[in-house]
DNA sequence: GCGGAATTCAGGTGATCGCCTGATACTTCC
DNA sequence: GGAAGTATCAGGCGATCACCTGAATTCCGC
């Protein structure tokens, strides 16, 4: 079992509550995600319990290569806050189990035990996430990578060279998706995006 | 002592950690802003730990609401990840201690022993991020005022409407913020500011 | 097959932005 | 008492945005 979060605190309570039921010993600790890659390379660990925020490669990243070198390691991802879209991007790239930290103790180390004998868990809170009638505004793949292109500080034009299309076609996605979050202008639109999940303020660039 | 987090798995590894020294007794835990400000109120506890992101009220708030009804409680807040602008806010509000989850679990405790015997103390990690050469940008009020009003959706015109003044005073502004944030569109100057700590994306309107 | 959604692009128009120079007035600080 | 910084506003100009109608293509589901 090897723990990665940035946040030493969870760590600590991780491992005491895992500590308690005998089955798992804990192999070591990273705070960032470019570690937690290194260190499951290295030690090949039966199960790794990633955050998702993290310095260096967030959760997913870290999923995806990881198991390329250690394909035998099972994978939990343990995360504070995500969007549902978050919790289906990792669910579809085949992460083992999935919880949230407002699930308690007992759930956090229950899906632990699952996921470690084999089964593939959503925890009970993120069950709720995905459930949840769906505030979420529908994006399409195109009206992401529009929009991610103007987060990156592009305009119409140069994000239309970026993605290799004509400018009024950045022009139409973007309309678009002021309709879908109903906002009137791109500043708006990203803030909008922001709180919607779709955009990592801190990880752009 | 009163807990207040949203993550149900941190306020478990809270207790934990305090349980084992035995000055404390955990007398309840809350998992939103609203019910931490009911609780305290309720129980006046000695000592208060508050996370700052919340659903209903945030950290601050909690603690500037709820030492009006319990003026004998001291209050450390626990989070995850905060500016340097929030930690010195919180400072200068009067909070007795702060510390960050990333935080070992040891120094957590000792600042929370520390606060509950009357000292004010920041932890080591926060007291890491205030000292840490500042690369944040020095913002000014009206500045900032501009920076939230274009951050509601306004226009350059309806913001200077809404501050009472002119829309090329707005625009002076406007233009020496996006050259401090080295940026050229409003679109990515709410960005910017956002990851400066200046907006918080999920409270606005 | 056919409706519907997604993606692509065009033309056009008025509003707005981004940025420039320059001015006045008020603090603050040495 | 000047220097520096902040806040206020003006005029102007080209680039860009916001929004509209319209249309061709592809792909998916019923």
């Amino acid at each position: 079992m090897l723990i990665a979060d940035d946040h030493a605190f969870v760590s600590w309570g991780l491992a005491k509550a895992l500590a308690a039921s005998d089955e798992v010993e804990v192999v070591g600790t990273v705070t960032n995600g470019i570690n937690a890659i290194v260190e499951i390379r290295k030690a090949k660990p039966d199960c790794a319990i990633l955050d998702y925020n993290m310095p260096g490669a967030n959760g997913l990243e870290v999923f995806l290569e990881a198991k390329r070198w250690s394909p035998g390691t099972r994978f939990v991802l343990l995360t504070g806050t995500a969007s549902p879209a978050t919790i289906r991007t990792l669910v579809e790239a085949g992460i083992h189990g999935v919880c949230l930290k407002d699930d308690t103790e007992s759930e956090v180390v229950e899906v632990v035990r699952q996921v470690c004998s084999g089964r593939t868990v959503i925890g009970a809170s993120a069950q709720r996430l995905l459930k949840a009638p769906s505030e979420s505004v529908a994006v399409t793949d195109r009206e992401l990578a529009v929009l991610q292109a103007l987060a990156r500080g592009h305009t119409n034009a140069s994000a239309a060279e970026s993605l290799g299309v004509s400018p009024k076609t950045v022009d139409s996605h973007r309309t678009s998706l002021m309709r879908k979050f109903a906002v009137n202008s791109t500043a708006s639109l990203l803030l909008a995006a922001v709180r919607a999940g779709l955009l990592d303020p801190t990880s752009i660039r």
